[in-house]
RNA sequence: GUGGCUGUAGCUCAGUUGGUUAGAGCGCCUGGUUGUGGUCCAGGAGGCCGGGGGUUCAAAUCCCCUCAGCCACCCCA
């Protein structure tokens, strides 16, 4: 066993892993293109600042699992752990916010310093979408359907369940946040310690513990809803509205949350039973306060990301890679028209196999290897009548055919 | 960052109470078949037993450290 090995957390994706991947970010393209979203790429490296002033100095991503480094010029420099940040700061830059609305898709890299397990990566990669400009819930209603049609195209819409919540306008979420540490408080000594700590820093994440001692005083803490102030509720009534207008079916959890301080209003989550622990497929929100808390004009955003990875585990059958034309010169003296024909071939918009070396035997050999689906062989008598022989790699009948017709022959292959 | 489990061939795994040349299946290569793949038969290559240190006459096996993977927690896609 080689000692070179890959950094912790990150691994090579190989040619067949690839096609899951790549059909994974082709799909959600196509539907976020239906939409009428473009394609966005932001760097993958941003100032520092960039994340640590939006993602709220208590998050664990900025505390514990951001990639940062000095660069030669002595700037702090911060691997990307989400894009969201990353468009908004681009919209900024590029004084985007005078075109609102925009719609973005994204795909690409992200970083985060984390122990790794299944599903979980220190680089990994999501696709997601946001929607700038737009404070209606009909926004929310526009991407959450998005997500539910992207599963759904990718076939995993059946593994999956839509979650969702409100958090509330800042001053409802600052209510319910006083009337649950109030409660919390009175029941202090059945909370498990991370959840003491969660206390103070963010009390609203003990609603989603997995510790089954806060499960029973969660079971009894006063729900969101009753704090909500009369905006952020008819926001949410007419989201939910909305969504059954559009078909999107879901489920209300109210003790699904945020770790990132920016969201507000809506917070849904698409989780599935068959990932172990990281059940999360993809997860979005509202997120009104962050433009302007980056120093850009107020600007509403709402949006979703979701991990390609953990995507790709869903999907059933491996995506089948197309089989190839295999085409094969019976003696060294054939070589260079079998060159010519393969490129010719190639040329036509055929998926073409030639071997490097080999005798016959060898090349069906390979031929059978890499699944083609009919071998073309040349061979002195077949030329010198202008003809090929082609053999059916599944039936193994052959027959000759004259070069001015292959073509058309080949044409049931492809 | 915390806890548990696991590292032996490219892959999946055996390997007895420490004992001499470390095995199997699959895969790979060669030949049986110099103009025909899959099946079959015969042969072959491929291992610092994750790495380092220690105990011992002797370590894949026991001890310590370290690295990595998996699972869970924290957190999150």
């Amino acid at each position: 066993m080689s000692s070179l090995k890959p950094v912790r957390g990150t691994h090579d994706i190989l040619p067949e892993e690839s096609l899951r991947r790549r059909l994974v970010e082709k799909t959600a393209d196509e539907v976020a293109a239906r939409y009428g979203y473009g394609e966005i790429s932001t760097p993958l490296f941003e100032f520092t600042d960039v994340f640590a002033r939006t993602l709220g100095g208590s998050s664990d991503i900025v505390t514990k699992e951001m990639y940062t480094f000095e660069d030669r010029s002595g700037d702090s420099i911060t691997l990307r752990p989400e894009n969201t940040a990353g468009v908004a700061r681009a919209l900024i830059s590029n004084g985007l916010a005078q075109q609102l609305p925009l719609k973005f898709f994204y795909r690409g890299p992200m970083f985060r310093y984390e122990r790794p397990q299944k599903g979980r990566l220190r680089q990994f990669h999501q696709v997601g979408v946001e929607l700038l400009g737009v404070a209606q819930p009909l926004a929310d209603v526009e991407v959450i359907a998005m997500a539910a049609q992207f599963l759904q195209a990718l076939g995993v819409g059946g593994k999956t369940t839509l979650e969702l919540n409100t958090l509330g306008d800042g001053e409802s979420r600052g209510a319910y946040r006083e009337t649950l540490v109030e409660y919390l408080l009175g029941r202090k000594g059945e909370l498990s310690k991370e959840s003491l700590e969660r206390l103070e820093r963010n009390p609203l994440r003990i609603l989603d513990s997995k510790d089954p001692g806060d499960r029973a005083v969660i079971k009894d803490a006063p729900d969101m809803a009753d704090s909500l102030n009369d905006l952020s509720k008819r926001f949410f009534d007419e989201l939910l509205e909305g969504l059954e207008t559009a078909k999107v079916a879901y489920v209300l959890n109210p003790r699904l949350v945020r770790g990132l301080d920016y969201y507000c209003h809506s917070a849904f989550e698409f989780t599935t039973q068959e990932l172990g622990a990281q059940g999360t497929v993809l997860a979005g929100g509202r997120y009104d306060g962050l433009i302007k808390q980056m120093g850009g004009p107020p600007t509403p955003g709402t949006g979703w990301a979701a991990g390609v990875e953990r995507l790709a585990m869903l999907i059933a059958e491996p995506v089948e890679r197309r089989r190839p034309i295999a085409v094969i010169p019976v003696a060294p003296g054939q070589a260079a028209p079998a060159l010519a024909l393969a490129q010719q071939l190639r040329q036509a918009g055929f998926t073409v196999d030639l071997g490097y070396s080999g005798n016959m035997g060898k090349r069906m050999k390979r031929a059978n290897k890499v699944n083609a689906c009919a071998a073309v062989m040349l061979g002195e008598d077949e030329l010198s009548r202008d003809a090929a022989r082609v053999r059916d790699m599944d039936s193994g009948e052959q027959r000759e055919e004259p070069l001015a017709s292959l073509e058309d022959h080949l044409a049931r292959y492809n």
